[in-house]
DNA sequence: CAAGTTTTTTACCTATCGGTACGTTACCTC
DNA sequence: GAGGTAACGTACCGATAGGTAAAAAACTTG
């Protein structure tokens, strides 16, 4: 029963495209133009398939979070409290000034578009913000090696509170070898 | 020689009408109509008193810094290393979840609008964030109470990337009182 | 009061924004 | 091959973006 024309283009590399450019320059910073220049298809074709920017930039975030940011539910799986931490604190120095990546936090750009348009956008990206703190905090409830002197749900608060700086400083250009720096000088004030 | 009609508003008030929305909504999110409403001015008297929306933002910035953010500077005539910081994170908490203002920093949404009529703005915000960690450099490098595990560039970029990070958290609608907690995690990992 | 100066108001400019109507093209099924 | 279906390209929509021209209004100086 179904036919029709079929798709010229592969849905999945035409959302990495248009992850790259909301990544590179914000949701408000970006235009139907840029993004259909980058993913090589016309308005329509990218009202069809994703539906309007709004929508386009929810399919954008979750596929940044189980792409590049897959690291940070990953990091849960170390064994250890302090490999955790590092696995969160160095993933987040890689993914925010990789070489071949715009720098920068996808979900920390997202929260400071506040524009009248960006409503939606920035509760997605809190929303997810706040899902990753929750696994963290559960994770260090568990943990039996987690210093005394910690409570989870404040470490929790305070190592993604370094990873919101850590992203800042990376979009602000601060590159990767000195951010390094700064995240193992962090780990070693929170666990030595 | 000189005559004209005068100014019907004070620049000064209306620069912080300005202040607020840019503060509130970021600069791309941000339309002249907005400015105009909240500075009680129509455009053509914004632009003979403060040049363009660049311009205008350059000088709410400079207003924000030695206004709001003049806490920044301040912090560095703290006696103690500690104290210093102590000053530095308690007023990045009180600033970016202040309850008379909007929540977040000016200076870190301003690096992240990234659009194509952002590129000055972004480069206004950098050098300020720039010369505020230099300055603390510097403070750091005269301490006689520095603990010897800091070298003073690596304490203070890591410093100013916690406030980054507490800006985040705030922009993301984190409250005063959790935020302050967590500053004083920090503090506490730092120093004790 | 007249001349000169500066601000205010209104009305408008072009470019671009997100989003869509519509006719054409390419495919599948019969 | 004919008919049905869905994506394609083009050309367009109203709204709003940042920015400005021009005349009316309010002041100072002579």
């Amino acid at each position: 029963m179904p036919g029709g024309r079929p798709r010229s283009f592969d849905a999945d590399t035409a959302l990495d495209r248009a992850l790259e450019v909301f990544w590179r320059h914000g949701y408000e910073g970006t235009s139907l133009t840029d993004l259909t220049a980058a993913m090589g298809i016309n308005k329509p074709s990218l009202y069809a398939a994703f539906g309007n920017k709004e929508e386009l930039f929810a399919k954008v975030l979750a596929r940044y979070l189980d792409g590049p940011g897959a690291y940070s539910a990953e990091a849960l799986d170390a064994p250890t409290c302090r490999e955790v931490l590092e696995r969160l604190v160095h993933g987040a120095v890689d993914l925010t000034a990789g070489q071949n990546t715009p720098h920068g936090c996808l979900c920390v750009t997202s929260v400071h578009a506040r524009g009248p348009d960006a409503h939606a956008v920035r509760q997605d990206a809190v929303a997810a913000r706040k899902a990753g703190e929750a696994a963290l905090r559960r994770r260090l409830e568990q943990a039996a090696d987690l210093p005394s002197r910690y409570e989870p749900a404040a470490l929790a608060a305070l190592v993604h509170t370094i990873c919101d700086g850590i992203a800042v400083q990376a979009a602000a250009g601060r590159g990767h070898d000195e951010l390094r720096q700064i995240g193992d000088l962090a780990l070693r004030a929170l666990l030595d």
